[in-house]
RNA sequence: GCUCCGGUGGUGUAGCCAGGUCAAGCAUAGGAGGCUCUCACCCUCCCGACGCGGGUUCAAAUCCCGCCCGGAGCACCA
């Protein structure tokens, strides 16, 4: 029996107060504007894998409320749901909070009613300029009465855009300004902006910190994993929660994570980018999305481990991609099939030969299991037509001679800017690594297909790759021999490669 | 600027809460060599870190203070 290697994987660090809790309830809640990219894995996996260790349950919330700055779109739901299928994180239960607005209104009057928000119809300049010294607006001194007729105007229409918002009472003195009197519900003009799903039906929308903070209560979320970025809305919260007299849940926050390349640009520039042109489209395998990622041959499960090893920290990380390929390769090197792939093909006469040669080699140099494949070399004439490199054409030029791997050794008699031509000089892979010789891989010209591998930074190598690979699948991964890994991308006509690495 | 949070080799991480077994472990990257009919894999060796300065203590990566550096937030965004 042979064991596998198997990567030393980091557990997870226990969650706090687990057993203050009937059942342990995390929550993944995405915003539809586009699709997920690497850094959001990390939310998502310890989300996930925490209620899968504690037997719990793993929600996904799609939070669409901003039809205006962030719009959603529609497309980006399907596209959500399928990335975190990919990663392999199940869900539990689903909402999306454009179809919860009834029950925000319900719990907006509840607020109103117990004094502990109030509508707002300050210029925001001057409201700003208030509550920046610590000093309440005209509006808060309002009765629970005008307050709820004035709601309700807002609720009818009375009010366009920017002219009325609903704040939750907090300190005045808070220190963090921002904080202070946080917005609850503002208008926007959906008949100009529509929702992808509810359309113009609503124009009074709750705001992140309002959906957000009430919807971890009703659906009785008990550990909340986030980036640091959402500290400061833990303190809004807070107001929420003790106006309702609820308890908050364990909230856990990261650090935020730097990549290399690109890794931290925007969505919203991102979109731009792809729009313009500069970019295939959210798959491009310059981009850090998780749909590249995939494309290119990624293994979800390499992503899940590196987010293990770098644990939940509040410190901020720069992670490298050859990190993440090192824990993909172990993943992947020993599945994957080997294959001969020549790139920018030069032909090669070989002159001198007295039979027929056929070479059988190893799918897997060190799992014979896994079986051969064979390469039948056609020698009329005395002569074989074979394809190399071009840079092993130049090592050829340079050294004289080369081993051809698995086949024999020739020597240069003559080159030409398209054709090398050189005698057959022995066959044995022992008179090679005597004389010295480099090995290089081959294909003979009437046993390969053409073949692009479409490399991390977007550019194509055209070339020609053994017809054994009719055994691969689309999305697998396989290795060309002195080449790297490469995934299967699609063989409609032209078989199609994405570089994964080396 | 203000408010929070954080600093272990190039990168990530273990150790810090409960000081000694840490002249700091592991991984990855890099270097050298070995194995191998791939530049993959595997094996051996090397490289290289406790941000700085004080203090407490027999003893500090671990506790305390100051400084420095980095990050996050400061919206009618999520």
């Amino acid at each position: 029996m042979e064991k596998e290697v198997e990567p030393v994987v980091k557990t997870l660090p226990p969650l706090p107060n687990v057993d203050k809790y009937s059942k342990v309830v995390t929550r993944y809640a995405p915003n539809p504007d586009f699709v997920l990219h690497f850094g959001q894995a990390r939310a998502i996996y310890l989300s996930h894998d925490y209620a899968r260790m504690y037997n719990g349950i793993f929600i996904l919330r799609f939070e669409d409320t901003d039809p205006k700055n962030k719009k959603p779109v529609l497309e980006y739901y399907d596209a959500i749901r399928e990335d975190i299928e990919w990663l392999g994180c199940k869900w539990d239960k689903e909402y999306i909070q454009s179809l919860r607005l009834p029950i925000y209104y319900e719990y907006a009057r509840k607020l109103i009613e117990a004094g502990a928000a109030y509508t707002c119809t300050c210029n925001p300049e001057t409201f700003k300029k208030l509550v920046s010294a610590g000093k309440p607006c005209p509006c808060r001194g309002l009765t629970v009465e005008e307050n709820l007729e004035k709601w309700d105007k807002m609720l009818e229409h009375f009010y366009g855009e920017g002219e009325a918002v609903l704040r939750v009472k907090t300190d005045l003195q808070h220190k963090n300004v921002s904080v202070r009197e946080w917005v609850a519900f503002r208008i926007i003009d959906t008949s100009r902006e529509p929702h992808p799903i509810v359309g113009d039906k609503y124009i009074l929308w709750p705001t992140y910190h309002f959906a957000n903070g009430l919807d971890d209560h009703l659906m009785d979320v008990t550990h909340i994993i986030r980036g640091k970025e959402f500290l400061s809305t833990l303190d809004r919260h807070l107001y929420l929660y003790k106006h309702f007299g609820w308890k908050y849940p364990e909230a856990i926050h990261y650090g935020r994570w730097l990549l290399p390349r690109g890794g931290a640009m925007s969505k919203s520039k991102t979109l731009k980018a792809i729009k313009a042109g500069l970019f295939k489209g959210f798959d491009d395998p310059r981009l850090p999305t998780l749909a590249a990622l995939r494309r290119r041959g990624v293994q979800p499960e390499a992503i899940r481990q590196m987010i293990l090893e770098v644990g939940i920290k509040q410190s901020e990380v720069s992670l490298s991609w050859d990190n993440l390929y090192a824990y993909n390769r172990r993943i992947v090197e020993p599945k994957a099939k080997r294959l001969f792939f020549v790139h920018n093909p030069v032909k090669l006469l070989v002159y001198g030969l007295s039979k027929q040669y056929e070479a059988n080699i190893r799918f897997h140099p060190s799992k014979p299991e896994m079986g051969f494949r064979m390469l039948k070399v056609k020698v009329e004439n005395s002569t074989a037509s074979l394809f190399i490199c071009s840079e092993d054409a130049k090592l050829l030029k340079d050294r004289g001679m080369v081993r051809l791997m698995e086949l024999f050794n020739v020597k240069l008699v003559m080159s030409s800017e398209n054709l090398l031509e050189a005698m057959f000089h022995s066959e044995t892979y022992e008179e090679a690594r005597r004389l010295n010789m480099p090995l290089i891989h081959w294909l003979p010209v009437d046993q390969c297909v053409k073949a692009k591998v479409v490399m991390s930074d977007a550019t194509e190598l055209e070339g020609v790759v053994e017809n054994n690979c009719t055994i691969v699948k689309v999305g697998d991964v396989v290795q060309f021999e002195r080449f790297g890994f490469v995934k299967l991308d699609s063989k409609d006509g032209y078989w199609i490669f994405y570089y994964t690495h080396k």
